[in-house]
DNA sequence: GTGATAATTCGATATTATTGGAAATATGAA
DNA sequence: TTCATATTTCCAATAATATCGAATTATCAC
């Protein structure tokens, strides 16, 4: 991962409403939710959810498939797993390892 | 960790400069590195630095010790911990622990 | 085709974040 | 106390982000 992808990733979850919506999306796992449920959940007008689905989407942190109407939104757990380790990444490696 | 606070540290590492920053003392370690070595380092102003370092600080990111005229930053590994723990709370939980 | 439903894009407004020079504060050395 | 060094705070200009109604696009059922 580089930087300007963390960077991107990171913004992404910075707002307390996509935070919210990527944390239900990690917890409802591969069925995902449509986008019409997560707005209806979080009693939040359409073209808000969309904005913040978009954003989440660029950043590659959830994916999006098409179910007849409906757009089914859910967390991509690789991603997630790059951006752990990047932030981790040589951990200590100037002080010995030791933390 | 609640919602806040990570919204306050993911938002304090969703800008270039300090997401390097923080890596970087990271790196570092225990020992850490002054605002100055930090400034020149990566060629930015002094106030720069500062409000950056002030950014990481307030989201209890890294902590702050002097040692004489300097003022030593270091990383606080215990809050990137309880972030990256929060990110994956509840992983599939809605969805009988698959992912 | 028409009508209903699901979601997105457009556009205007409001809010918040970033930058860095100049001034202020804190420490140490002579 | 005076001077030099290290860092922060103040302030104003600029840039980036969030919100959401209205218009648009996509799918399906009849």
């Amino acid at each position: 991962m580089k930087t300007k992808n963390a960077v991107s990733a990171l913004a992404a979850l910075a707002q307390e409403a996509r935070l919210e919506i990527f944390r239900l999306l990690v917890r409802k796992g591969a069925q995902g939710m449509a986008a019409g449920e997560l707005s209806n959940h979080f009693l939040m007008p359409p073209a808000t959810m969309s904005f913040h689905l978009k954003e989440l989407s660029n950043a590659e942190l959830i994916v999006a498939r098409r179910e007849s109407r409906s757009i089914i939104y859910s967390a991509n757990y690789e991603q997630m797993q790059e951006l752990l380790g990047f932030l981790m990444e040589n951990c200590c490696a100037d002080n010995g390892g030791k933390c």
